[in-house]
DNA sequence: AACACTTCTTAGCCTAGGCTAACTTTCAGA
DNA sequence: TCTGAAAGTTAGCCTAGGCTAAGAAGTGTT
């Protein structure tokens, strides 16, 4: 019913199955979110602090223990993480995997947004949510113009 | 139990209640994200189409319409909607308010995206799910990027 | 006026991701 | 060794946001 006699008219609304497309993308990405923020974290605790328990999940995600269980007990039906309880969680090789490229992208979403005129803070703040919603080629820009910032020719 | 005799460890991991606060920002990001679209989308439909009509939401979201009429009324409770079935969807002040928010992020997005070399497309795709991301300190920060890039003095 | 088509709603179901409250299990310190 | 605190689980609840299938309600065309 799009009215089409004027050739570039005030088109602003995409066709409606790559609208659809992209919506549909976003709600993938959020699915996964999770996912890779429990991961990263895990991983983070596992480097810094020698172990990953759910208690400090709990606390560092803000969130109840019951939670956390129940997240976790997902995490493991997806193969990505293994419990010990009372000593700690691990990641799987498919955990493992995530998690490093969770944290990569994290850290590139990061450095760009200081680089762009963020504080540390707010880089970091926004860079949680952000990293997930980023598809590889805006990563790739962003990683472009890192390196065309540092050696500026 | 941190220790902290080392003045400057390798500390990673912010305190726990910040990093907490970070978690807790983007679940309130993802919470409002589904109703900025709407509403964003409702006003597109309105300004391009001359209506929105749940059946058009339901096809640009990707949705079924039963989804789409739970979601609508989501958002009439919310006092951003109102409806006149058959005759199609409407936004209150409230909801005009929150959708010219929405889009002025998401243009913003987008140009910043074009202008750090993505293509229109992956831009666009990108940025409906980053505009939900982005704290205002970041909006700024794209748009001193885009005023710079615009006017090299 | 009737009929078919479209639009919309309703009912019933599901998963993710939250919560609190209560319970069990482990650990550590006296 | 006991025993209290911490850690973890379980049960039961909730909302958002999805779905399908079925039915109701407009709308438009003949
Ligand atoms: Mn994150
Ligand atoms: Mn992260
Ligand atoms: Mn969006
Ligand atoms: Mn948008």
């Amino acid at each position: 019913m799009t009215d089409s006699r004027v050739s570039m008219p005030r088109r602003s609304l995409p066709a409606a199955e790559d609208h659809a497309a992209r919506f549909a993308r976003q709600r993938e990405a959020d699915r996964t979110a999770t996912a890779e923020d429990y991961v990263e974290l895990i991983a983070d605790l596992l480097r810094e602090e020698g172990e990953a328990r759910a208690v400090d999940l709990s606390r560092r995600m803000g969130v109840s223990q019951a939670t956390v269980t129940a997240t976790i007990g997902r995490l493991q039906r997806d193969g990505l993480v293994e419990t010990k309880p009372y000593r700690g969680l691990f990641l799987t090789e498919a955990g493992t995997e995530l998690a490093t490229a969770a944290k990569s992208r994290h850290d590139l979403v990061v450095r760009f947004l200081i680089a762009v005129g963020l504080d540390a803070e707010t880089a970091e703040q926004d860079a949680e949510g952000l990293e997930h919603h980023a598809s590889d080629e805006a990563l790739a820009a962003f990683a472009r113009f890192l390196a065309k910032r540092d050696d500026p020719i």
